[in-house]
DNA sequence: ATGAAAGCGCTAACAG
DNA sequence: CTGTTAGCGCTTTCAT
């Protein structure tokens, strides 16, 4: 048994036949006689020899990794995500390069740079809260990698991508409410440069015009985490404003604004009524718990890395854009009915 | 603008100099005239030229990635790790490979033949529940790649670690469901081919035994997941135990059974006090919150990945190696104290 | 059925 | 100060 790296040199050495021979003969190549196949087998098991990825990856110019760039690893969705990516990858033989952009701008912009640099042959992104300039994406497409968007795409860039019906599902979740007999509803919402920001406010708006309820503009509230939902949820309760309602962007937020009302002495449901958006393993332990859109981060992973290898892999590589909507349903838990 | 793939050679073909005059004026080289220098940078810059990374690698043999083998991204610990990994290894310029063993034994090995045949410079490793036979690691020894194991090691595998001390840990939560009048403790138990199974419940055993309180086989029930919980306390009910206390190996295990008590009609803490390990996310908004053992997962991501860092990066590879052990703190919430 | 040679993109020792 | 050459490990055309 050799230590250390083996190579096909190393094997053609000691077999006293040609690199060519053994790599021909390591892939089961039809030219190859059946004993020299079987030495060379031999002593590849013997050794250990395994095949050098990297000198393969330059040789092909195809590295068999995709890279990911994921806004914050720490978070069910997201982690969620990368899991349903592994997976897929993995069975594919691929593997995955992860960068977290820790939701800076910058930092997204030097990981695109990174996974470039490492010729991956495909690059499945999220973009973080601060983007706004999206220059570091057109770089990837004028190097013709393939790219998929997940969950937080870029409006109006021509692109692959897979997301879900923020709109509608932010719809459903304040209509819930509505029919559940909610007038004086505030949203907690997300950073409006991002889509889903505005679409999950989009469909807060919808529901009430429909249900003809008037919108005021200050039961919407810019806060999309635990600690900035406190303090919305501290000052709208100093302001003493009426309100019976609370559909939030996200689980978290919701959970931060739920705590601190109770805190106060707010019964949830019964006096005000909650929705979060997310459905992770927060929602189901929270008491009461949280009813919530479930965003089914694994599938979205899958789906988002299936995409992403078929373009990898097919001959043509220029057919149309896709664009996947996965179903996004509403978890009707204890928060929002009495 | 040049799109595509610009290589050295491109530049130096339009420069009409050498390729290797290029790469000494890209990297600065003092030979190199202050000319040459700011036409090579200023063409580079317009074509957009980067590096390939896989051509270092092969050359250098040396990638500048590092592998993890992780049991579960979706999971607040090991997301944590993750993030902590993530962000050290970014700063010192090291691309990370995720691999998740999904828990198996088979998958784990997989992981590791492709790290090494990837050429990271490094692996951290925490190993999956199933793993019991660690030839997989043998192998990796042999190829002298660096490997750090971090909270999950392999017993008597000499190698760098870092873990917290969970036999303390275990220790003190026992202790304090015991100073805070609880005799008739329960624990939920990890896999016991996990060292971290065995030291806590070790020291669950320790803190007994010191305030000589007889041991209850019966009161050790294997059971590390939500699902396992729930069986395990609805089986705990309905013989009628018992029981006034609960160490659980890990938060959502103490949470699942501490919503199965409650739906049973069960005060906690009042008849029942809870202790969890993990301290994640779930442990401060459950009701009551949950007393538990903070991992410092990020803490630890940081750490093991220092750890590597420095072997990787070190003239002499054959400094002894190193256990860190990280300090836990038991948090203690309203779970545990009336 | 096998070998020799070239090249993927880059660097570095050696020459001038 | 710059160019030539060789080589990292592998595959693949072109010879033989």
């Amino acid at each position: 048994m050799k230590s250390g790296l083996v190579t096909i040199k190393d094997l053609a050495h000691e077999l006293k036949i040609s690199p060519s021979t053994v790599s021909r003969a390591l892939k089961d190549h039809p030219d190859i006689s059946v004993e020299t196949k079987l030495a060379v087998n031999e002593l590849a098991k013997k050794w250990n020899y395994q095949p050098n990825a990297v000198a393969l990856s330059l040789k092909q110019s195809r590295s068999n990794t995709i890279g990911v760039i994921i806004p914050e690893i720490v978070h069910f969705f997201f982690s969620s995500v990368i899991s349903g990516i592994e997976d897929v990858a993995y069975d594919a033989g691929f593997n995955v390069i992860i960068c977290q952009s820790n939701e800076k701008y910058d930092r997204e912009v030097a990981n695109t740079r990174t996974l470039l640099a490492n010729r991956v042959d495909g690059i499945l992104v999220s973009i973080s809260k601060e983007t706004t300039d999206f220059g570091h994406f057109y770089n990837v497409r004028d190097r013709v990698v393939p790219m998929v968007f997940y969950d937080r795409v870029v409006p109006d860039f021509y692109a692959d991508q897979v997301i879900i019906d923020d709109l509608d599902a932010a719809y459903r979740a304040t209509k819930h409410l509505i029919e559940n007999g909610r007038k004086k509803i505030m949203h907690f919402a997300g950073p409006q440069n991002l889509l889903i920001g505005q679409q999950r406010k989009n469909g807060y708006l919808k529901a009430l015009k429909e249900a003809r309820i008037e919108i005021d503009e200050n039961l919407i509230i810019e806060a999309d985490n635990f600690e900035k939902a406190r303090l919305a949820a501290i000052k709208v309760l100093d302001e003493k404003k009426a309100i019976d309602g609370l559909f939030a962007v996200n689980d978290l937020t919701a959970i931060g604004a739920m705590q601190t009302l109770q805190k106060r002495g707010i019964k949830i449901p019964d006096e005000i009524a909650i929705v979060g958006f997310s459905d992770g393993r927060l929602s189901g332990i929270t008491n009461p718990t949280l009813t919530s859109v479930d965003q089914h981060g694994y599938e979205m992973g899958t789906v988002a890395t299936e995409m992403l290898l078929k373009r990898i892999t097919s001959a043509k590589k220029d057919y149309p854009f896709e664009t996947k909507v996965l179903n996004a349903n509403l978890i009707v838990r204890e928060s929002s009915v009495v």
